[in-house]
DNA sequence: CGAGCACTTGAAAGATTTCAAGTCCAGTGG
DNA sequence: CCACTGGACTTGAAATCTTTCAAGTGCTCG
């Protein structure tokens, strides 16, 4: 279940630190992450790999630095449920209790940062900004869990994928407005939103027609119409 | 949208306390938490009262003491999904920012211990215990809620029933083995797995006809056999 | 340039929802 | 105490949305 270990080809994308949006979701300096800093190290994984197993033990937590990961939960039969797309400056497997409960695996060649568990417990037991922030960080992704579960739960096919692009949308880089470039094949999506491949291609196949949006080389997408986007998404606000 | 001031009528049942299934998720004593007993105060709520709305301001922390209570969403168009249903000793409300995002109401008349987030806040600051009590809570919630995506992304009506039906026999109190007594009604079970009334109704049907469960009066339910309802639980479709 | 894989598209099948009656039960008033 | 009534629940049939099955199409990489 755990980490495959082939020998590692070491030509990734240059590492860009901080990277672009760090900075939205992470005031640089006093956040008390920064604490981190020194207890962390660099590994890279590649493509599909997976960084750790569900249930494995929860030695490290982590964070992107570049590239694209995925946490995903599997049930015996196969089916799969996506349950983040972290994007470069995330943290993740914070939340573990003594081991995951999910599997991390990168969507794209990626870089992200280790961190020795032990070694985080015993920074926060000392820093209060930094408790402060881990504890911030868990309970915003508990927010971001709920909004899913709506949409899980009650949402249609092209409300969810609306939802979907426009969150996409919204966490790309303030320069890139409009366009998103989608790291995550059609699978993964259909797993995040709870969908098959062939309904989130139809769906987008739809929009396309629509004029809401369009579509270059599959997995590069303009946002041509917003408002008609956030109609389709009706409720959650942000 | 905010609590509604109806006068109360104050004859609610009497107060349990401890509540019989507190110290099983929160171990009694040095748990941290007992420091909030001073700055909590009584409040009693009414069957389909709302103790707080969603996007009310955050003023208050909960614990249930007594009764049940829902915490749900709702879309522009009625859609609603339950997020949670607590059980005497659990806590909720602690991971809201500013604002709550989802409204919290009772399922029957029902007791809750408040406690304002100011006093906990600055409770926070000073007691290391409590604010890893807290954060733990947080993360149990998390990995419910990542739980809950996989259960509506990607089971089927009877198996998110057989795993609702388990989840509440193995939260009631130990003494009541496989009875279980359900305080909600078809259209909140409905609205938690993202099903409609008669949906749950007839999969409830068909697990009597089984005689994997028996029904009495329509609220109380004895698992008859609970490795059936186990199987189903996780498995592929029938 | 060709092979393989990801994606798209179409048609049929299903699962769940919607619509529409029934049935049952709890609480009310006679 | 019992019939009555309204709301909650159950059940059936039709409708619908999504999935499944089955080909295509067209990138992308060797």
């Amino acid at each position: 279940m755990s980490g495959n270990t082939q020998p590692f080809a070491a030509h990734l994308q240059p590492v860009r630190w901080p990277p672009p949006h760090v900075s939205q979701s992470l005031p640089p300096s006093p956040t008390g992450l920064d604490l981190l800093e020194d207890i962390g190290t660099l590994l890279p994984v590649h493509r599909d790999q997976e960084i750790y197993g569900q249930d494995d033990p929860a030695e490290y937590c982590y964070q992107v630095i570049s590239g694209c990961i995925r946490t995903v939960k599997l049930m015996a039969d196969g089916r799969r449920q996506v349950s983040e797309f972290l994007l470069p400056g995330e943290l993740f497997g914070f939340d573990a209790l003594d081991r995951h409960d999910f599997a991390a695996e990168a969507l794209e060649d990626s870089l992200v940062k280790r961190y020795p568990r032990r070694a985080v417990e015993a920074l926060t037991e000392r820093s209060m900004p930094l408790s402060h922030k881990l504890f911030h960080l868990t309970t915003a992704k508990l927010r971001q869990a709920q909004d899913r579960m709506l949409l899980l739960g009650r949402m249609t096919a092209s409300e969810r994928i609306s939802c979907f692009l426009l969150q996409m949308s919204d966490r790309a880089p303030a320069a890139a407005q409009g366009k998103i470039e989608l790291a995550m094949s059609r699978r993964d999506i259909a797993d995040y939103l709870g969908l098959t491949i062939e309904t989130v291609s139809r769906t987008l196949t739809m929009l396309r027609r629509d004029g809401t949006i369009r579509m270059f080389k599959r997995s590069r997408i303009e946002i041509r119409d917003r408002a008609a986007l956030e109609a389709l998404a009706s409720e959650p606000r942000h």
